[in-house]
RNA sequence: GGAGAGAUGGCCGAGUGGCUUAAGGCGCACGCUUGGAAAGCGUGUGUACGUUAAUAGCGUACCCAGGGUUCGAAUCCCUGUCUCUCCGCCA
């Protein structure tokens, strides 16, 4: 959601920030109409005004018994043309609403234009590419061929883009989720938090899931969604509050189960575990005041790519240009794992700030040093998404006869297990 | 799933159509008082939008949300949401 008044003050600036994403100027549409509804409105306030007076009067008239007939008149009158006008204010509103509320957030000036991701800059590369003396194998060859990785029983349960995991390939999954968590409780002073993954029209709005991607979410019967991610109930958790500045910046993490339908990317990684309906990912979410948000996302990104040197997975961060840079974000890293199975960079975190525009959708304000009420801002960030994780860490630990490496930091969580297969 | 009760400011709480500009209390802030504090006294104490150079004034709206009745609604009517109590079912 924007700020009519910041695009009132700069129409130009705003519609070059569209531009950049490759979408229409609407700039000019939204200014005109928010003159007339300024107009109409305050032509309104003066009736509201007209008609208070009036039943205070009729009051007082009824009180000694004196005739009112006639100011009783008058306030039907004005009761027909107040009619007329508020018409007019909720159309502008909602014509004006329904179009910010279909807007992308406003670009950091950090970063490049593009159109795709052939136009993303490459920030950083962390450790070296895994390379093997035999051909290295992807996680769906290792996982199957271990027994360990069944997507046709998934498939008999659910459908496509589904997986059943057991033994050894089961434990790890879990062993990265309380990994991640514990290094973000121990290490880097998030909150661990449980959510509902059941959520409601206003948290899905909040954090602009809605109504741009209601395709890509599931909806149960009784009109509620599954969370696409933990970042959904972190965020909106603070919706509607004014939380304390000394309270900021306030850090969230949980280790949930994710739902996407993944409509439109049929034929895209339909092998293995990369794109499934659900999967398992660890969210942070921070809430901080606006000179404080850039400092965080840097800190968050850190944090995600904290827990893949720790893994000891080569990674590289990224930074998204204007055309791929998600629609609630102002500036998104992608941190992309290196897959030796397939020889390609992978997206396994993306971490974003944006700024005011959940803040504003969802009304969550902090009250500066005793200032007026400001909207916070809001980041989210994968820390890291575990299915991710372990293909990337099955493929980077994978031996020439089959078997996985467990890496170090995850045995303790393995019941000492040092080797898979 | 069934039955009932409720939702008023930061908190408690009064308020069954106009005399409410939401009483009163608590909390909080500032001031007076004091050697200092407490007590006491006084003043103030929300959000949004409009107007405006203004975070000064002024205006309008807001008593869970959305509709309706009325000259006039916190108050009456309808719908929804949430909370609580009891019963049933249940990990």
């Amino acid at each position: 959601m924007h700020d009519i008044r910041a695009l009132r003050a700069d129409p130009a600036a705003f519609d070059a920030d569209l531009a950049r994403r490759g979408m229409d100027p609407v700039a000019q549409q939204l200014v005109s109409w928010d003159e007339e509804r300024r107009q109409v409105q305050t032509a309104l306030q003066e009736k509201q005004a007209r008609r208070k007076a009036l039943a205070r009067e009729i009051g007082g008239l009824k009180r000694t018994g004196e005739d009112s007939s006639a100011l009783e008149a008058e306030g039907i009158e004005i009761r027909a043309e107040m009619e007329i006008l508020e018409r007019r204010v909720a159309d502008l509103e909602g014509q004006t609403a329904e179009i910010l509320a279909s807007l992308p957030n406003r670009l950091d000036a950090s970063v490049p234009d593009g159109l795709d991701e052939a136009a993303n800059v490459v920030q950083h590369v962390w450790g070296t590419p895994k390379e093997f003396s035999f051909t290295a194998r992807q996680h769906f060859e290792l996982g199957e061929a271990l027994g360990l990785m069944d997507f046709g029983t998934a498939s008999k349960l659910s459908g496509a883009r589904f997986v059943v995991l057991c033994g050894a390939l089961a434990r790890m999954a879990r062993a990265l989720g309380q990994f991640m968590l514990d290094q973000h409780t121990d290490e880097n002073g998030y909150v661990e938090t449980q959510v509902p993954v059941l959520v409601n029209d206003a948290a899905m709005y909040g954090t602009d899931k809605l109504p741009k991607f209601a395709d890509q979410s599931f909806r149960t019967e009784d009109g509620r969604w599954l969370i696409p991610t933990a970042e959904v109930p972190l965020t909106a958790s603070i919706a509607g509050d004014i939380l304390d500045a000394l309270t900021l910046p306030r850090r969230m993490t949980a280790l949930s189960q994710c739902f996407r339908s993944e409509a439109g990317s049929a034929g895209r990684d339909v092998r293995g575990m990369l794109r499934q309906h659900q999967f398992e990912k660890v969210e942070m979410v921070s809430v901080t005041t606006p000179e404080e948000s850039e400092d965080e996302h840097e800190r968050m990104t850190r944090c995600a790519e904290k827990i893949l040197e720790k893994l000891g997975v080569s990674y590289r961060r990224v930074l998204l240009c204007a055309g791929d840079t998600g629609f609630g974000a102002a500036k998104t890293f992608d941190l992309e794992a290196w897959l030796p199975g397939q020889a390609a960079w992978r997206e396994i975190s993306s971490c974003s700030n944006t700024r005011d525009f959940q803040a504003r959708r969802m009304n969550a304000r902090f009250r500066p040093q005793g200032g007026a009420p400001a909207f916070v801002h809001t980041l989210n960030g994968s820390g890291l998404a575990v299915g991710r994780t372990l293909i990337a860490v099955m493929e980077n630990g994978q031996n020439e006869d089959g078997s996985i490496t467990v890496p170090e930091v995850l045995r303790p969580y393995m019941g000492g297990l040092e080797r898979i297969g």
